[in-house]
DNA sequence: ACTCTAGGTTCCGTAAGGGAACCCCACTTG
DNA sequence: CAAGTGGGGTTCCCTTACGGAACCTAGAGT
């Protein structure tokens, strides 16, 4: 036996899972996002083992999401997001956004985003990248693609 | 010992991660977004074992994400998306975006979203709430919120 | 009465996570 | 110059959770 792996599925849901779906991935990325970004400050914040926490960044760092780089003379090493990292950002932030919706209650969200755009606090907002309208669950049909093989 | 729960932090991320972040769950998601409503369908389709689809459904159900409805006089049940439920596929539609821009490879998307206020082929593209502009990991600053005891 | 089917449940063996202890290296301090 | 310190891991053991296959059950059809 072994854990299923997903990234053979012709679907990108399940091969983006393949590379930040294990536990803790996402909050890995979420910590080094918002600048938490040496081995025991995010052991230390996320409380995880650092057996894992040694596995997961290995395998985010193979994958290209994060990089390790030397921040010292001595061998000392942070990481930080990669381009196709940081493009998993808006990921983090649609869950955030749907956690604040649905599990937030009384106390209200944890976390403000502002963005600097405009200044405001506001949210993320799927829109359709054509026209721009939103792009919800109901608002797409599915097609398959080239890939679908 | 047991696996670490992520819902007592004050982190909407790991909140999420504590109602979808299991294995398998956003398949599953999908699938019954896509119309893979039934038990022995979805445990078709994705190969996963019969007692872990029937936790992660359970899982799903009780979190309100899932309903199970009959569909027959008969004891036969489909699963459904809730409001809650239909509000993650935006979080789907983002992961498979970025499978499809950072792992597709030459074959191309295996699925194409067609987006029914226009009529054409598109992706999902976060923007800010407030202004309407782009929203990626750059352009926000995060702020303690209400909720950030 | 027998079979079929959807939708699970049970059982066992293996793999992955949790926790704590240990290790190595490059300084720093006495 | 010996001892200490702190970052960044590695090793060990134990427990939990996954995978796979077999089994169970209610209701319908024949």
């Amino acid at each position: 036996m072994q854990r299923t792996r997903f990234g053979e599925m012709a679907c990108s849901i399940a091969r983006t899972l393949d590379v930040i779906g294990e536990p803790w991935s996402p909050l890995i990325l979420r910590d080094v996002w918002a600048g938490v970004r040496r081995f025991d400050h995010i052991q230390a914040d996320l409380g995880i083992s650092r057996k894992v926490l040694t596995e997961r960044l290995n395998h985010l760092v193979e994958q290209g999401v994060l990089e390790r780089l030397p921040y010292d003379a001595r061998p000392r090493y942070e990481y930080h997001l990669t381009a196709k990292g940081a493009d998993l950002v808006e990921m983090l932030m649609v869950m955030a956004r749907w956690g604040d919706r649905w599990l937030a209650g009384e106390a209200g969200p944890p976390v403000l985003y502002r963005h600097h755009a405009c200044g405001q606090i506001g949210h993320v907002d799927p829109r359709c990248s054509h026209c721009g309208e939103p792009m919800h669950a109901d608002d797409v049909d599915l097609l398959p693609g080239p890939g679908s093989a």
